[in-house]
DNA sequence: TCACACATGTAACACGTTACATGATTTG
DNA sequence: CAAATCATGTAACGTGTTACATGTGTGA
């Protein structure tokens, strides 16, 4: 149960509507929590039946009207005992991967085009998230922003965002190596 | 919906019974798709309705009777065509991650100390991972082994998982080095 | 005019987690 | 003598996924 969690984390970037939350989460959040749009909406309908978070309705011309959600300070509260707690172990599930396991049963032609894809959308997430690094930055030095950011939480999620892509890039190169050696 | 066929690819690597798969998905196969004994259990029984799988008991003394499973030809046919599928990007769900998000809102002593575990933990798991890699090459180098074993497949995601931890190691001690900058 | 962005929601189902239950044998 | 390992299972509940529904405004 750390959806919760994820949802409030992400509320203390600024109030939000379901929709633009599920933006936040497909752009940054999803390095490290990944939900769907519907999982949001039932999870705020929840957080405020708790207290957790407010919501106000806010009308839009031409648009539907939108229920922007703010923390509480139970919110807050509740978000503050929960990082104390002890963490479990990073859970992943990948699909790709499930295949490569089977790879001596596959059609290994299909395994090396999703390896490609793979690779390129590795590539992209880096360039997308070297960006939002450097729009965070404002052209100040890394130890600059780091002691006199107001947050840093998001920064160093980030910087893991950036080195798990990196990371996926070069398994990526390296598997398609050994296939290459194995041909 | 790919428990299913990480269990077919766990069955690979030869017939097991619920609890030795636990630990097959304990070890090796939760660096790409976790899950629990019950979870196997349930997914055990619908594999074998569906004839994906094919059990028998095995008798012992002293210890419950055990039933093992080996794959059909259906479970093969079914995950070679699963291969064939495009695949979805990787899920991540990690804890410690959101509570880092949050980490200005936090006790952030107690995080600190959680990326000391989460640094150790990924240290004992690379560790592991060695001594499998070593156990599969069994003193053959490399290219050699690829060359001429039956199956890589396990071998490339060991690798990944390698990677894995390389990067959860250096993540970890890139963030306690930069919140000693913080203060 | 077709698709995409905005904005929310219902319903059904599948999957994942937690707690509990049982009971013998081996290891420290 | 206690704890861990072997071995399976039920039940209840919580989370995650998929499909569908609705309707306006904006840009190619």
């Amino acid at each position: 149960m750390a959806l919760r969690q994820a949802v409030l984390a992400a509320l203390l970037e600024g109030e939000a509507s379901g929709y633009q939350l599920a933006k936040r989460f497909d752009v940054s959040v999803s390095n490290f929590w990944s939900a769907t749009p519907q999982q949001l909406y039932r999870e705020l309908d929840r957080l405020e039946q708790d207290g957790m978070i407010e919501g106000r309705v806010v009308e839009q011309q031409g648009r539907p009207n939108k229920r922007v959600f703010t923390l509480t300070t139970a919110g807050r509260d509740h978000l503050h005992a929960f990082t104390a707690q002890p963490s479990k172990p990073t859970a992943i599930r990948d699909d790709l991967l499930v295949k490569i396991q089977a790879f001596d049963s596959t059609d290994q032609d299909a395994i090396r085009k999703q390896l490609l894809i793979r690779l390129e959308q590795a590539r992209q997430k880096l360039t997308l998230y070297d960006k939002l690094r450097d729009d965070l930055l404002a052209g100040q030095a890394e130890d600059t922003y780091l002691r006199t950011a107001d947050r840093i939480g998001p920064y160093l999620t980030l910087i893991g965002g950036r080195m798990f892509e990196q990371q996926n890039i070069a398994w990526c190169t390296t598997v398609l190596e050994l296939l290459d050696q194995r041909a």
